[in-house]
DNA sequence: ACTATAATTTAGGCTGACCTAACTTTCGCA
DNA sequence: TGCGAAAGTTAGGTCAGCCTAAATTATAGT
């Protein structure tokens, strides 16, 4: 048994923990083969954690139907969610990590670090609300408030909106993401949208105060999730 | 299967090889008893993971001997000693920990951190040579000299020398030196010493620029490891 | 030199977390 | 409305790393 810092929650409890707390964001309760997939395991894995989860009441199975936290399972994500976000933060503004390669190392870290350190660092840090991908972080005793943001796939052409979060974490991703300039903060106009799924277009202050155009594809656009300045969605 | 970091080695074997390293240190061969009582396993849990280390080379096994690590596991042994070295130093000045409690956090990091965040944080401390506890951090390509140093309990009446590394990693331990003021780095002369094992009197020049005498208990002095200004040893 | 005791190893088991193969349930669609 | 594919679960097995009990080897003291 390998316990990490004091939960006496082990690695991979963790780990099916963190994953269905996303996956129930993205979308209600968690299905099996989602999670599966998310923690590259096979599916009759997740399903004996999952019965041993639900068992010591960290979650409620609904057999065939999916898995949802319980409150006291919702707390145990939500710490290492905080974890997570805060060690990216740290690791970029205090150790000059790249946007694109702080994941992992974050994932790593986040099953090894205590309470104690997360302390310290998000005190560094000044407390900070955001981490380096827009996403919220969790405040010490569990708070979070996961934003009301629109994909930039399904913003309509004339609106203004802030980029708030890029959900997608594939580091070639993130670095084309960062050489656009494109990172949470930034504001743009939607300027041309392509029907059928075509790719779209927006206008950005550029860091020269000039404005430029770039063109982003549909499937990358699902992951830029955005608020907008205007209403207008279409 | 939980492959920590990029070496394939699992949290376990790091421990053992570490765990090695630091009794051959301590004395010729590693027995045994000695690594179970360091890793709190049952002596057959040793046997039993020596054998498997041995097959693959990290060490040489003379059974009802002992253990030597090989020159492989030799490199790997010193790769996680500089990642504890290295975090001890990095929470300590970076993050406000405490010379006491410092240990324990970097125990549980060592396996998860990567090698670039040990080089990040190595770098951002200056590539320092010594920790906190006056240990040597080995070099990435894994160098080290442990240097020639003698147990407080062995100088004799009159020698002056420096403290130089502190073997205990007893939390209260390390909080009754501090409270003493004694840490590495400071200079101190023996002046007295009581036969049978009896404690031993020192010198030390407070911060105060006055001089005060400290009692330290003969267990206590085998611990602190020093460097005499004057050959002197009884 | 011999034996009692201490140290070590072998034998056999358990648990967490994974796997594949085989079976069961759900659900979309003809 | 019923049936086949997709999704989920059960059954049974592996592996690392630990454990206790029993057997073996080393060693110290007479």
């Amino acid at each position: 048994m390998v316990p990490p810092a004091q939960t006496g929650f082990s690695r991979s409890i963790e780990d099916y923990l963190k994953t269905i707390y996303e996956l129930e964001l993205a979308g209600g309760a968690a299905q099996t083969s989602a999670i599966a997939e998310a923690l590259e395991v096979a599916p009759p894995s997740v399903s004996g954690m999952v019965k041993r989860l639900s068992e010591s009441g960290l979650l409620e199975h609904a057999p065939y139907r999916g898995v949802q936290l319980t409150r006291s399972g919702k707390r145990a994500a939500l710490r290492i969610v905080r974890r997570h976000r805060v060690l990216e933060t740290y690791l970029m503004s205090k150790l000059g990590y790249d946007w694109d390669s702080v994941h992992g190392e974050a994932e790593r870290l986040e099953h090894a670090v205590s309470d104690e350190l997360i302390e310290r660092m998000a005190m560094a840090l000044g407390n900070p609300q955001y981490d380096p991908h827009g996403a919220p972080i969790p405040t010490k005793d569990g708070d979070v408030e996961e934003p009301e943001t629109v994909a930039l796939s399904d913003i309509s052409v004339g609106a203004v909106a802030e980029l708030r979060m890029v959900k997608d974490r594939n580091p070639e991703v993130l670095r084309y993401l960062a050489s656009l300039g494109l990172r949470p903060g930034v504001s743009f106009e939607v300027v041309g949208r392509q029907p059928f799924r075509g790719p779209i277009t927006i206008r950005v202050q550029s860091p020269a105060r000039k404005e430029t155009e770039k063109v982003i594809g549909n499937e990358l656009a699902q992951s830029l999730h955005c608020v907008l300045a205007e209403d207008a969605v279409g």
